[in-house]
DNA sequence: CCTGACTCGC
DNA sequence: ATGCGAGTCAGGG
């Protein structure tokens, strides 16, 4: 019909806008759609052949936009023609696309007219501030992977999904009427307020902390209450299956399409660092840590007569930090592939690395998974649960390990301070006005995101280039496969099993040969029929 | 419809 | 008072 001629064309040639994802996406599904129905016609059967790939953007001032101040909660076009072009204006559909009133020939033509003048002018912002890499590298090309994954979505086994949620029912019945017990009444236990006057009034349980509005009833709190009362034990149970059964099995079964795929939306332009986030719903929360939350992952599958192939990035922000600091001792135990948490625990703890325990090693875990987020042994004790002159005592030994890494720590303040500002590997840059605040914890945490920023954004500076180069690797192989899901140092890809060996193998290449750091990037890749059993294939 | 408390992930 | 996100629920407007 007209319509698929129309986006045919539109298809074929690069495209200038303000937020083209949801455009893309469109683009995506009728080329998938017309794909197979060209096969269909010509008898190839099954699955569907390659899909036109489609052009990268010629540009973005949504995305533009982003990059020159990341720190925004809003990139409205209104607010870029007040910015950049000085012009004072109602919203439009740009602004408002879930809104079909405003959706006007006249509203339509001004937003596209708006666009066409921002461009110029934005775009010469993102040269002067040095963005063309960024902006031209990875942003714009990751458009139209960013849809094809939307486009794909993930197939989820709603009974799978619906016989977890009874399970989690009954177990939360059962433990909704033990608390009733114990409390000696019936109260909403989801009602941090009726649960606070429940076991600090009634139960004159002791109040360790407080929130700005009453009593906290965290689990840490909770944790500690255990050893007073039987309660808080079965409060933390109850509380975290009503977690699970209200954002995870009702939560996720409302987004599972008439396809049964669940369609995230990947949003570009929200998180400073330059990571993804993922809406609608978000998939990149699914619980991993404990059982039964972890169950849930059962219900994420591959299609039939295909496999999930999970390929994860090991300990990239340790080896980004490496990377920037130079400092020997870490560099050396990526160079040797070590297990760097062993490694830290031999340094911290001075013993030969065969004879450190599992005690100091998760001790060491806790040392560095804190560096890149700028932990104090305030954080570091809390963590732990240990005394905070116990806690300094271990990061003063970790600074004197690494001395590199204590100074590439405040090289990088010292350079915020200077500059107001601070980049990733690929000159992604976020503004920190308050790094040079008078007030201390102010100043203090601006001085964490100084740190923080460079380690996370060059991460997903490097995850993007690699999901970029994945999906035109798949595309150019020929194969079938497709990525459905990004998780931060994760990609998920869904593959006909003929085709799991090359994919497999494709993922390691991508991956680890995105960017070149001074520290190998190893990448750990499963296979397996969902998202919870899956064995590994690092052979 | 918004905010705060809470909990899930990396 | 260790970084970055999103969703649910209760409770109030």
């Amino acid at each position: 019909r007209d319509e698929a001629a129309l986006l045919a064309a539109l298809a074929r040639r690069p495209m200038a806008g303000f937020d083209l994802k949801p455009l893309y996406r469109v683009l995506a599904a009728a080329g998938q759609s017309q794909a197979s129905t060209r096969d269909a016609r010509e008898e190839k059967g099954g699955r569907p052949g390659p899909p036109e790939p489609l052009p990268v953007p010629a540009g973005d001032v949504k995305l533009a936009a982003y990059l020159l101040d990341p720190v925004r909660n809003r990139y409205h076009l209104v607010d870029l023609a007040r910015q950049f072009l000085g012009v004072e204006v109602e919203e439009g559909p740009a602004d408002r696309p879930a809104d079909p009133a405003c959706r006007t020939p006249a509203l339509l033509g001004r937003d596209a007219a708006l666009c066409a003048r921002l461009r110029p002018a934005i775009e010469a912002e993102i040269a002067a501030r040095g963005l063309e890499r960024v902006y031209r590298e990875i942003e714009l090309p990751l458009v139209p992977v960013l849809a094809a994954m939307e486009v794909a979505g993930i197939a989820v086994d709603r009974e799978q999904l619906e016989r977890l949620g009874r399970q989690f029912a009954a177990r939360s019945e059962e433990l909704a009427q033990r608390i009733y017990e114990l409390a000696g009444e019936t109260f909403n236990i989801n009602s941090t307020q009726q649960l606070g006057q429940v076991l600090f009034e009634r139960l004159k349980l002791p109040v360790v902390k407080k929130t700005k509005t009453g009593y906290s009833t965290d689990a840490e709190v909770l944790e500690a209450l255990a050893a007073e009362h039987p309660i808080a034990e079965l409060v933390l149970e109850y509380r975290s299956l009503a977690k699970l059964r209200g954002t995870y099995v009702e939560g996720l079964a409302e987004h599972i399409g008439p396809d049964g795929r669940i369609h995230t939306t990947f949003q570009q332009t929200v998180a400073a660092t330059g990571r993804l986030s993922s809406t609608q719903p978000n998939l990149q929360n699914i619980p991993i840590r404990d059982e039964p939350g972890r169950s849930l992952r059962r219900a994420f599958v591959a299609a039939p007569g295909h496999r999930l192939v999970a390929a994860d990035y090991s300990q990239i922000e340790l080896r980004v930090l490496a990377h920037y600091s130079g400092d020997r001792a870490l560099h050396e135990a990526f160079a040797h592939g070590q297990d760097v948490h062993a490694r830290t625990a031999s340094e911290i703890f001075g013993v030969p690395l065969e004879q450190v325990t599992p005690e100091q090693r998760r001790v060491a875990k806790a040392v560095n998974f804190g560096l890149a987020y700028g932990q104090t042994d305030f954080g570091l004790a809390r963590a732990l649960r240990i005394g905070r002159a116990e806690a300094k005592r271990f990061m003063e030994r970790y600074f004197e390990r690494y001395p590199g890494v204590k100074r590439y720590m405040e090289e990088t303040i010292r350079r915020a301070r200077q500059t107001g500002e601070v980049t990733t590997l690929f000159g992604r840059r976020r503004p920190i006005p308050e790094i040079r605040h008078r007030v201390p914890h102010i100043r203090q945490n601006a001085e964490r995101v100084a740190i923080n920023t460079p380690i996370q954004g060059s991460a997903a500076d490097i995850m993007k280039l690699a999901m970029i180069r994945v999906h035109g690797a798949l595309l150019r192989e020929g194969l079938s496969a497709r990525i459905v899901l990004q998780v931060h140092d994760e990609l998920i890809v869904e593959a006909p099993e003929d085709e799991v060996p090359r994919v497999a193998a494709l993922l390691r290449r991508e991956m680890e040969g995105a960017y070149r750091l001074d520290v190998p990037l190893v990448v750990e890749v499963k296979a397996g029929v969902n998202w919870y059993e899956m064995e590994e294939m690092n052979g």
